[in-house]
Parts: C-alpha cells; sequence; structure tokens
DNA sequence: AGCAATTCAATTGTGCACAATATGATTGTG
DNA sequence: CACAATCATATTGTGCACAATTGAATTGCT
C-alpha cells in the first residue's frame, strides 16, 4: 500500500480497515438470529464463552481476554446478572475484584449453546483451510496492533 | 469446524468471529489518533471517503456502499453537517431522497486526509502479500454472508 | 385518475465501545 | 504506621449499529 499515490490509497477499495469493519458487522448480524432464543447479544455471548471455559472469573480477566474495558464490561455483566446466568460479588481476598460466577440457568444454558458453532459454520460454509487461513492472518494482524 | 465436538468448538480459541470481532475494534482504535485531529470517528471517516470518490450521493448510496442502514447514517451524516464537512438538501427530482454534497471544508479535509492510510500502514507494518491476502479473505467472507 | 404497494429517510429504543474520570481497596515506601 | 502510588471496577458522556416503526413521496396497477 505505501507504494500507492496518497489519492488511490484513499480509495474505499484499497483500504484493509472497511472489508474488517464491515465483516465484522455481518458476522455480529449473522450470529443475531442464533443468539435472540438464548437471550443473548454477540459481546454477551463472547463473555459466556470466557466463562464456561473457567468459571468464577474476575472482570479484568474477562476483560484481558476479550480486550473489552470495565466501561463495556461492567453494564454488560450486569445485564447478564439480571437475566439470570450470572453472580457478580466481590472477591473475599480483594475487595476490588469483582468475581462473575455462572448460575445453574448459565450452566445450563452451554448445552443449548453447542448448536451456535455449527449453526454458524453452516451459514459461512467456508473451507476449513480458508477458515484457518483468515483466522491465523487477523490473529496477526491483532498482535500487530498490541 | 465441523469435525470438532461440540463442547469444543465453543472454546473462544476455535472461533473465527473472535478475532475478527477484535481486529476490527483494534483497528478502529488504531485510527483514532490519526483521526482525531481531522475531527472524524472512523466511521464519519468512512463516509467522507464515499464523498471524496464521488460528491453528492444519497444516503442510500452510502448505506449500500458501507453496509449501514438509515439509523446509523441519518445521525453520522448530520453530525458530519454540524461539523461543516457536508450540506444535506432533499433532491430535486425525489423529495424522498437525501442528497449529500461536501462543502469547501469538506473538499478541504481530503488533502489533510492523505496521510491516513499511509500512517496506518506505517503502523501495521504488514507485508503488503498479507495486507492483499487477507483483503481477499475478508472480502470472500463478506460474500458469504449477502 | 385512484389507491395499494413500495421506497427513502427519520425516529425510537437497546446495547455496545471507549475516553475520561471517579471511587474505594490495596500496596509500597519512608 | 502514615500516605502516596497503584490497582480494579464503576460512572459519565459521546458515538456508533441495528431492529422496529413511522411518515411522506413515488410507483405501479387497474
Amino acid at each position: 500500500m505505501s507504494d500507492l499515490q496518497p489519492a488511490e490509497a484513499l480509495k474505499l477499495d484499497r483500504q484493509l480497515c472497511f472489508p474488517l469493519y464491515a465483516a465484522s458487522n455481518a458476522v455480529t448480524k449473522a450470529y443475531r438470529p442464533y443468539l435472540a432464543p438464548l437471550g443473548l447479544t454477540y459481546p454477551q455471548y463472547l463473555v459466556m464463552l470466557v466463562l464456561w471455559e473457567g468459571d468464577g472469573v474476575s472482570l479484568g480477566q474477562i476483560g484481558r481476554r476479550l480486550k473489552l474495558d470495565s466501561g463495556t464490561l461492567t453494564p454488560l455483566v450486569k445485564r447478564l446478572e439480571a437475566a439470570g446466568l450470572v453472580k457478580r460479588a466481590r472477591s473475599r481476598e480483594d475487595e476490588r475484584v469483582l468475581v462473575v460466577e455462572l448460575t445453574e440457568a448459565g450452566r445450563d444454558l452451554h448445552a443449548r449453546a453447542q448448536a451456535v458453532p455449527l449453526q454458524l459454520a453452516a451459514k459461512l460454509n467456508m473451507p476449513p483451510a480458508d477458515f484457518e487461513r483468515l483466522k491465523a492472518d487477523l490473529e496477526n494482524l491483532i498482535a500487530r496492533l498490541g
């Protein structure tokens, strides 16, 4: 891209950022019909994925894993609590720390969520090699941005 | 992905969607320091890219190009108008249509924006081949999601 | 011409993202 | 043991995204 004339570099079709932005919006939208019956938004689903992998995690740990800050996560986790999927409690050892734990309903949702990746894979219908290459390239990009 | 056990498929590290989401957030954030001096957010910058390529475009045309709806674009373009970068006017031939045109200040901003893609390319520091492959893969993904 | 269907934008309401700041708990240092 | 610095989360304010609805202009059909 650095060998383009500046005016050419400003064309929408020359941007990497735009397909990235559009693809992210499109994928979030693609999840909606499968997550709505579970009562989850896409960012809420990501938080649940973290909790299903390891319950009893602090807000900060969730944030570092998902690269989201407290301004995003505090209200999001409160909504998960209002939906009865998680409990929020201060850590006994360190009162600054908020520990997020699954409720029974939150654990039960794991079973119902197992169809989601399969439904999305079916909708994408992307060859596994393309899928893995794209994932690796995106992870590389994220690493370059710190 | 379809050959994974469901529980495995629900691991965050197996998701394509998550690096896509995280990369999109990270790229938007990476633009911020270069766009803020121009008085633009990243979505506003995308709208300006469309207008710099062809001025006097309807809101619907901008929306189809950027895959954004009127609920997003109506207030965004009003903010661009408030910033003095565009004019909003109803089409003479069809009063339903809102035509968005650059002001003098909006055209002048084009020159100042030419550094932006170069600054971002420098920050990414990604080999052109990787850049192009990732862009092609993302466009392919967008096409699969309609 | 009349009128239902369509189209384009605006509005309303919910839920992110994130910068900036605030608040309270903990730690480190003299 | 004060007490400044740090740390974890919460709050405030701005700006997206998008579903759902509305309203007005236009088109199409008979």
